[in-house]
Order: structure tokens, then sequence, then C-alpha cells
DNA sequence: GTAATAGTGTCTATCAGACACTATGGT
DNA sequence: ACCATAGTGTCTGATAGACACTATTAC
């Protein structure tokens, strides 16, 4: 049971999943490996990420700000953690485990190429299909992450986080119905919007070719659980 | 970014918050760690877990099964990701990666002595508080575990996983709300149990100083999502 | 019968969806 | 005035909690 006895430790990698709005369809931010000689999956997609830094990483959550920081630029995202994938065959370099996470994060008005990432693209995720194949167990991860998305959706705040500082109420719900992939109720997504308290007006109003919409920003940066999930349908005649 | 750059990899264990319940309270399983010199934390009590063996262990998951089908003799538990802790400080022995799965199970009717395990115990896990004062950061693991526990019971067959193979309505509800620690009207946890339709009612009846009770079983070994949690109390006069 | 618990029926408060209605800007 | 979209009011169906009621066993 002691340290001596462990002769092969695996692989630690941190990869995320960063999720943005542009214009107004979900992407995903993905990386192309590198194609040198003995690398894994050469020129492929896969999930920004890499090897848990010992010296420079504090801990896991500070290794994925920092992976996150380098590829977006982005300081505050929103960050939780997905899940983590181990095993012998999931790297062809040995036994590995990566710890996911999940970002969401408001797009760089830029291109995203906060340093030296060229080979760096937001990829749409339309309707439930993967971008590519996906490197490594990528796709299992993305598809792990889709699904977590679009399940806390349905009962939480969390599409608030996708928007830039300043949105109105029907520009929030077009981006719950791009995730959904249904259209909601705009009475009832404003009555529950606003009871759950997350959002604040601002003293602005978005001027357009019709009525102008109130403004609002986010009054704190913790996930709000709605009280029930958006119902299924009941009357569909 | 190829593999030789990595000087140094993080170590890498599994451990596992194990739930039962005993005489109708919660209990989790924990393990004295070795006294033995450089052993860290000697003497305190722990979540089951221990390093990957990349030699035995073809994934994580295979790992954590292994490490509870030793521990407790048990081969089919409820078994799910909590989620994973890393850092630099957290194990004196270097930076270290935890992978934390959360199990259901229903206790052996022998002690829990599967294996070697003399040092072995079941802690109730009365209230909020903590069993001891746990090695290593699993204070924090087992404090998570348990809030995953009581939000998922809310909404969730969860306790189910905790039944033995056949037990009545009555019996599951004294789990959920012994978990929830609060009591739930009987018609509506029946009407929501029921209809959430994972039990099977079974021939027999549970005989006792009073009405018998019908015995269910489990249809199937999913976990399913009830339509809305249970509401906060409403009327409280 | 009595005690005790299992199980059912009924009422009501709540609330989300449906949808029609009003409000307010641009043109 | 007309259009387009923002925002509101009202009805209704569904359902969970409250709680009283009935059912069925042991004694």
């Amino acid at each position: 049971m002691s340290t001596s006895m462990i002769v092969e430790r695996p692989l630690a990698t941190v990869d995320i999943a960063i999720f943005a709005v542009r214009d107004g369809a979900l992407n995903v931010l993905l990386v192309q490996r590198p194609k040198g000689a003995g690398e894994p999956f050469p020129g492929s997609w896969a999930l920004p990420g890499g090897f848990v830094d010992v010296r420079k990483d504090a801990s896991l959550e500070a290794c994925a700000i920092r992976k996150l920081s380098e590829k977006t630029g982005v300081r505050a995202p929103y960050l939780e953690q997905l899940g983590f994938w181990g095993g012998a065959k999931r790297d062809p370099r040995g036994w590995s485990v990566t710890c996911a996470y999940f970002a969401l994060i408001v797009p760089p008005e830029s291109s995203v190429k906060g340093g030296n990432a060229i080979d760096l693209r937001w990829w749409p995720v339309e309707g439930s299909n993967k971008p590519v194949r996906l490197a490594f167990d990528h796709g299992d991860v993305l598809g792990t992450a889709l699904q977590r998305l679009r399940s806390k959706v349905e009962y939480t705040s969390l599409p608030a986080f996708l928007m830039p500082d300043q949105f109105t109420l029907p520009e929030l719900q077009a981006v719950y119905e791009s995730i959904l992939g249904r259209a909601l109720d705009k009475s009832a997504f404003r009555t529950r919007t606003l009871a759950a308290d997350f959002l604040e007006p601002t003293r602005e109003m978005r001027l357009g070719a019709n009525r102008p919409a109130q403004v609002y920003r986010l009054l704190h940066r913790d996930l709000v659980y709605f009280p029930r999930p958006f119902a299924p349908r009941t009357r569909d005649k």
C-alpha cells in the first residue's frame, strides 16, 4: 500500500468542452492534434486540454482555468466538472485518465486567437451530431457534455452564462430554444425566469424596428435551479 | 507536447463513497489508514479506495468495482461518478488526483468482511455531521457525496438501490424520509412512486401486527427521474 | 372489538402552458 | 396607419400536498 509499490502511474490530462453561442447557434471549441511523428491521432480534432503540469498547476481546476485562458483569453468562465474517463486503451501512449470540465463562455470578439492557437476552431453543434470524428474518446466526452448542457437547460439558468453582459429576455429565450431545439411559451418563460431572481433590469432598452425590450444583466454568477423543468407540451392539437 | 516532455506524473487513485441503510439509518463505509512509517494520515479513517493498478484495471470503473467487491463482497452496486479532486497538497506523497465514485449497496448480512478488512467500519451519517475527521480531503469528498445523495433523493428513485430485493412502499418511504430528514405525505409518495413505473408488485404481502403491505421489487436497475422534486411544504399551519 | 398500519378518495392551492390581448417603437 | 416584436392578463389542465376516510390484519 505504500508509494514504493506503485510501479507505474497513469498519464493525467485535463480536457475542457468549451461552449459558446455564435450567430445564434451553439458552438464547441476544438483543437487540431499536431502532426509530428509519434503523436496520437495526428490531424484529428480534439477537445482543448492536455497534460497536468505538476510544476505549474496547483490543482486540476487551476489547470483547467489556465488552459482555457491560454486558448480563449477568457478568464472567468462558467466552469463545472463534467466527469472523468480513464483506461488502458483510450490513449495509445498508455493508461491514461482525463478529468474533463465543461465551460460556457461569451465568445471573444476577435477570432479565438488568445495565444498561439491557429489550429483552433469553433464547430457548430447542429442537432445532436458531433462536428467530426474526434481524437481519443473525446466524442464520448463531448456527447456527455452536450447531454449535461441540454439536461440542465431544462431546469436551470445555465444559458445565462452564454449571454454577453447585457441582454434582453427574448434574446435569452432564443438561446434556450436553440439549445433545446424547441419553442417555449413566451409568457411562461418570462414568469419563471423573472421569478428565479437572477436577473436585474438595467436602465437601458434595446431598440429595434419595434417595441424596445428591457435590457437585463446577471445579478450574480451562481447557477439557479428552477422549481420544475419545462413541462413537456400538454396540448398538442 | 509529446510524452517525453512529461517529467512527472501525478499519483492516481480511485475512492468510493459507499452508502447503505443499517437499522433505518444511512451509513457510510470507512477504512482506517495503516499505521506504518511513511504512511500518510496513519490511523485516520478514509474512504475506501487506493491507487489505480494499471496492470489489473482496464478502466477507472473496473478499478472501482474491484475495490468495492474486495471491501464488501458486493458485485452489482449502484455506481455513479461523483467527481474528481486533484492538486499538489492533498496527499503528502505528492501531486495526486482521485477519481471518486458514489455507490449504494444493500449491506451484506455478515459484517463487512468480504476480504482482509478488519479496519473497515460502517459509520452512521447523522444529520449533516461527518462521522470523524477524515484523511486527505475525504471530508470534502464525503460531503459532496452526501449533497449529491440528498439532492437526488428529492427527484429520483435513488433510495430504491438501498433496499433489499423485496420491500414495501412504507419501507421505501421510510428510507426517503430518513435521508431527507423530513416526513413525506403518504398519498403523494405512493402516487408519484407508482406512476414512475420502476416497481413491480410481487405475489407476497408483508405481514405484521396490522394490515399487510404489498411487497414490491425493482423492475429494472435504471435510475428514474421524477417529473418534479418533492414540493417544499406549502401549508405550514 | 380495538389497535395499528396499509392504502384510497377528495379537495384545494399552485402553477405552467396556451393564447389572446395590449404596448410601443420604427417606418 | 401599419408592422413587428415586447410584454401582460386570463383561462385551464395537471398535479402535489393535506387530510380524512376505508381496509385488513393480529390480538
